[in-house]
DNA sequence: TTGAAAGCGCTACCAC
DNA sequence: GTGGTAGCGCTTTCAA
């Protein structure tokens, strides 16, 4: 069923159709009434392609994620950020277009999805510290959303982030406070902005105590169960192993559990794990000492504000670039193990 | 740049670009040249609304993800499945469009997505046994492929699933072999299909040893790190408690191995915890046991053959339905810990 | 308050 | 080989 039938079906115009069944308010009571309760019956929908076509606003988003920075889908805590901003999405009427693509072929990639008119607005991922695709999208004038930031940049456009830096600074600090002199920094691909800004808070903590970081105890790679097993294996066979690692997702987490475990009757003692974006409100007030985290509902928070944002550049092109910053949550969780001998 | 206005800079018809640039034979080859190098030149790409209303096929595909199965999304390997997904419809010059929808509105939904018309094909996630969905998609003439089965169904429509049922009955199985007599269930949803085959296998391998299963050793929930917490954490306080559990996903096996380790102190001994879903392939060959996991990389396959699949179904409307089976791989990994005092 | 008709940008049929 | 043109299904002036 189309405008056209729906429209004969009723004696009526498509346009008087049209209207009544988008609020137009030239319309009389009884006529959209009678339209709406025909709309039903008949199950109409409009068609998306030619209501598109027709305002010029393909009502969906996209949401694009280069393969370059890997395994970035496979981060549980993006699936989070993913559902969270599919409801506020779907709540607006609008479809979520994902765009997982292949490094290198940004600015070309970007031009088309212009060019091609099927997203009405972009939700970037894990931006460099320099990105150009904010350059190149402000360029293209299509609205955008940034999930993270891009600190090398003037902060002039929209973005919403987690605050790394102090949520690493305060996690080390608290395990300086334990104790703890040798810990180890588990962390993502440096190039990206949050891990960053991730590292720059674990070297203040560590400075504001007095210490100097050890390159030997700091790494940088995918996040992925395999290289935080590669990493702390490597690091726990060291004279001086670290007695603590902080791990920057929680796979990465898992990975380094292991190699602790497999690790803790050569050493004759435990090593403290404790990560970021791990969901461990399940542990709250279950246990001795605080960790920091994102859980998984502050991340579906996080998508929701990050996808009204969006929603809004969308609606006024023209409107101010809207800024938001979360805190990691601090949880009382798992146990950091026993303090090192000093 | 429209093609009405890189028809009139190149001083020919719209339907000779049209021609030159989709590939069809009958335009001559100088032509052909002239016109691509314009596109180039002028970055011009056809806009796909136009397109869309123009060819009635929307060149995107959908997945839905039902929020009523919970967490779904939030599952790790769901994100590799579709990774591997985009990879075949971005090939093909698809794009996906992701919806997650609220429970209880299926059909509504789906018709009004066959209305729509803003994809050309369906992935569905984790049907039911009888799952209502099947059959409408049917009905609508929307092609669809499953990801999982519907038992209860004549199998009479596309799918591609993992062999639950044999992973599980071969990982109880081992975990009986090594000596192991309780041996916990930590499973998913049993609604959803793939919970449900799993549960058979276990079942079926503990028969298969003489043995009946305990339903306090059996639990089904939602698959996240806070329910394999609390139903290892409620077992391990029985009387009897497990020697072994067997993990549904690597989110329950994460709370699971907690409650484990809260408990490791007061049980006096080690409880071994083997999961379904996990990337242990890090580990092949560097321990000393066997153990069944679906690796990040076999879903990524599954989404791309999946994807594949649907593809097929929807360049031949009338085509055979076809099926996949999967098998989890035998991995060599993480220690099931000591056998149990018998 | 309602309707006729001109597009939106492209494809595909029919002529030449 | 190439071009003219009628739609695809909807929105949106402009007229009535």
């Amino acid at each position: 069923m189309n405008l056209k039938e729906l429209a004969q079906h009723l004696n009526l115009s498509q346009t008087t159709v049209s209207r009544a069944l988008n609020g137009y308010p030239e319309v009389r009571d009884a006529t959209r009434k009678r339209v709406q309760e025909a709309a039903i019956a008949f199950n109409y929908t409009p068609n998306t392609r030619a209501k598109a076509l027709a305002t010029g606003r393909s009502m969906s988003i996209g949401t694009v994620i280069p393969t370059s920075n890997k395994h970035e889908m496979v981060n549980p805590i993006f699936g989070d950020f993913v559902t969270g901003a599919s409801e506020a999405y779907v709540k607006a009427g609008y479809d979520m277009v994902l765009t997982l693509i292949e490094d290198g072929e940004e600015e070309r990639l970007y031009r088309a999805i212009r060019a091609k008119g099927n997203v009405d607005g972009i939700m970037l991922h894990s931006p460099t510290m320099d990105d150009p695709r904010v350059g190149l999208l402000k360029e293209l004038g299509l609205p955008f959303v940034v999930h993270g930031r891009a600190s090398h940049l003037p902060p002039d456009y929209s973005w919403l982030d987690m605050n790394n830096k102090r949520a690493f600074q305060r996690a080390t600090a608290f395990l300086l406070e334990l104790g703890h002199r040798r810990i180890a920094l588990i962390n993502g691909l440096e190039q990206q902005d949050f891990a960053f800004r991730r590292r720059s808070g674990y070297v203040e903590a560590l400075a504001q105590h007095g210490l100097t970081e050890d390159p030997a105890l700091m790494t940088s790679s995918e996040m992925t169960e395999l290289e935080g097993y590669r990493a702390a294996h490597r690091m726990l066979a060291l004279p001086d192993p670290p007695t603590a690692f902080l791990c920057s997702s929680m796979l990465m987490a898992i990975g380094t559990r292991r190699a602790v475990a497999d690790a803790r009757l050569d050493l004759g003692r435990d090593v403290s794990v404790i990560t970021h974006d791990d969901d461990l409100s399940y542990l709250k007030n279950g246990q001795d000492v605080p960790i920091f985290t994102a859980t998984r509902s502050s991340m579906r928070d996080a998508g929701r504000r990050a996808a009204t944002m969006l929603l809004q550049q969308i609606a006024e092109p023209g409107g101010q670039p809207m800024q938001y910053m979360m805190e990691a949550e601090l949880i009382v969780g798992q146990s950091t193990g026993p303090a090192p001998r000093r």
